[in-house]
DNA sequence: CATGAATGAGGGTTCATTCAT
DNA sequence: AATGAATGAACCCTCATTCAT
């Protein structure tokens, strides 16, 4: 990364606004907010089940809501397949940045983020449908994911323990590429990507001296579908 | 068991009449035999191409045949797919076998192998998909290629090159994590994907002495969806 | 199953002889043409009785086909409006000329033609819905239709019977507007477009000297919604 | 009148009391009414713009009140539509009237008529799918309207300026259909519709001699849709 | 009474599979 | 055996109307 601009995590949108209700404007909107809520619970869990291309319908008859009502909060199934999530991702990765501030040692941060990732999107075919698609939910989610990553990747360079070369790309795919092992295989083989996990960060140790293949400049740098590493050394 | 017939699809018929046709039964095998092939022929360069979900008109049109020939030999949209798939899978492990024993040293025995298969297979949708759902398309298919990945990993463990403990279910998945990764990234960032093998092989290494996590034991005995290691030590 | 092959083969191969089969490519094509029939049919029926805006079920239904037939046919449901509309368009357009050119007195056959028009395509209201808003089913139905009165209005007129500086849009207009007036009183008020006809008509005639007014130019030359008058005079 | 409240309560309250509401009935009842008016209005601007198959979400979010407020004053989407139209009706009679009662000449306010309807209300997408589904937006308007007319018809004949033999019906008819001219061409052919008009009103003139054809006895005297000629000679 | 969220019966369209020729 | 037309259950989405707050 560029010394000039060490850009600080975006913290995720205030999902919503704690503040005191005035009752005659949020009577209704307390139980409107509640379906939504409603739907966009019946939809993490759907839409984690069994991927993006359930029956909308499914969704409503879970939700406890009509169609309309889904719709209303929704205008297209695509939103709210995005707004499930964003939120999802924002809230794991929220936590996972908590958690690395709260670990003094970076190696320890960076393990820690791939275990959590791990364990906690495991399931969610969704999810990972989505990281192998466009590689995160919506541009400000990755923005918000490589800047979280690029801190700990700093973190364990500046601590002598990250291989020379690994850039925040690198680290993002391994992510995402792991996660798509974890849903494809924790259920016959539970944990076993563990053994997949040590040896991937094993290989991203200081003690590995050998260069890395330099990446080949993209074809069409506008219609990048992965995050781009922050264009480090 | 979803594979009826376990005769090989690597027959070679070679029917060398053309031109004539007394034995009416023959030319109409053979006719059927060449409709066959070229339904599986367009059925690999659709699937590939759009994955597992294209309209099953578009392989037909593609094939030259109409829809009841199409269904007539595969009697599922699914099951044309399993078949091009083990082929598909059968072929380039043929090859990939080959060229791994074409080669002396084991450890380029092995990168050569993940080289082959990123460079050569990942750009399969339906492979891919297929890899990442069940890791490979039938039974038979995910044996051959753990008997073939297994060899590679005694070679070099022989030969003192891999680290301790590798067992060839971890080689399996490290194929087809990065698979998803180079389907999910070349378009946009080619070549990338070489940096992720790069590292994973270097975790690899025999110099990596940690061990790695014991897998624990399955869950279902039955359901095994991923290519079970061949318990090795 | 491909053990199948005890079928006897009931056609010799004979895929050679293109002169011998007709049937053979047009069997099913009778068929299928039936049923294209059928659905025009019924949807012309349907369209007529109720409008554009019918559910394509009612067609479906009435046709005798399901859904994918019809959409086989027409891929949307505004093609399978516009076949039917331009058919019928066209179908009475043909009439009305021959009946036009067996006519010999140049007003009759102008005065034939609308009686024609209004007593033919009076309770069609899709038709007329597509005349209120594009003024004919399509550029070439609107052309035709306007090469066919352009012939009228100049016979009228070398005959010295048509007022002077009446346009072919004025007659394409006039029919247009007595169609819908058709449509909208001849169920309460059978017959009695025809005094209105009759008054335009007197109109419309030599006799009437004072000239008509100028049409403004068109706002926009491009969105032409309904015919031009082939600039005349 | 089918209106019910014909009597609007030019009560000027002028609620300027927002703590204690002792009129509490009288308040409710101002508030009521300016949201009818509200409602009316908007619905008139959305129905002429957008014709009556506009969503009605629309016409509740332009009148500033919610879907059940519009629903109170109006059980239906048809009761509104009747409502505005209605009003619109009577209100464009009204000046129609009024200007023609100023008009000295017979002929000039049978023109001055259509020249006033064609202009302002030919434009009122809804106004003209009434004017050619029913004649009218309700008996009353129809009576009202034909008294007119006739009073116009009746002033030209005495001056033996019409046509003998042209009844109400006819000049109703004519307006009508002038009217979906107007509506369908006036955007892309700006004041063609003037000729058609002039067009008719010459075969309207006294010096059209010939008689006109009979109309046919209604077939459903229950069920007219159409205005009925005042029984005039 | 006002509000606007909720409802759910359709509406147009697709596609894996079957069937008559 | 080959053909491709036919089938119809789903799918995503809209909108007139109702109902809880």
């Amino acid at each position: 990364m560029t010394s000039a601009d060490q850009s600080t995590p975006t913290h995720p949108p205030a999902t919503q606004s704690p503040a005191a209700q005035p009752p005659a404007k949020r009577a209704r909107r307390a139980d409107a907010e509640r379906n939504r809520a409603a739907i966009i619970e019946a939809a993490g869990v759907v839409f984690a089940e069994r991927g993006g291309t359930v029956d909308v319908r499914e969704i409503a008859r879970r939700s406890g809501v009509g169609m309309g009502t889904l719709y209303r909060h929704f205008p297209t199934k695509d939103d709210l397949l995005a707004t499930v999530l964003e939120r999802e991702f924002t809230c794991w990765l929220t936590t996972a940045h908590r958690a690395a501030e709260a670990t003094e040692d970076p190696w320890e941060a960076l393990t820690g983020f791939f275990e959590q990732t791990l364990t906690h999107q495991a399931r969610n075919r969704a999810l990972v449908e989505s990281y192998a698609a466009t590689g995160a939910p919506s541009r400000a989610c990755a923005q918000y994911r490589d800047a979280f990553i690029d801190e700990l990747r700093t973190r364990c360079l500046n601590a002598g323990l990250l291989r020379a070369g690994v850039t925040t790309a690198d680290l993002v795919l391994l992510s995402s590429s792991l996660s798509q092992v974890v849903q494809a295989t924790d259920d016959s083989h539970p944990g076993q990507w563990r053994r997949l996990l040590r040896i991937s960060l094993d290989g991203l140790r200081a003690r590995n001296t050998e260069p890395l293949p330099e990446p080949e400049p993209d074809p069409e740098p506008g219609s990048a579908r992965h995050a781009d590493a922050p264009a480090d050394d």
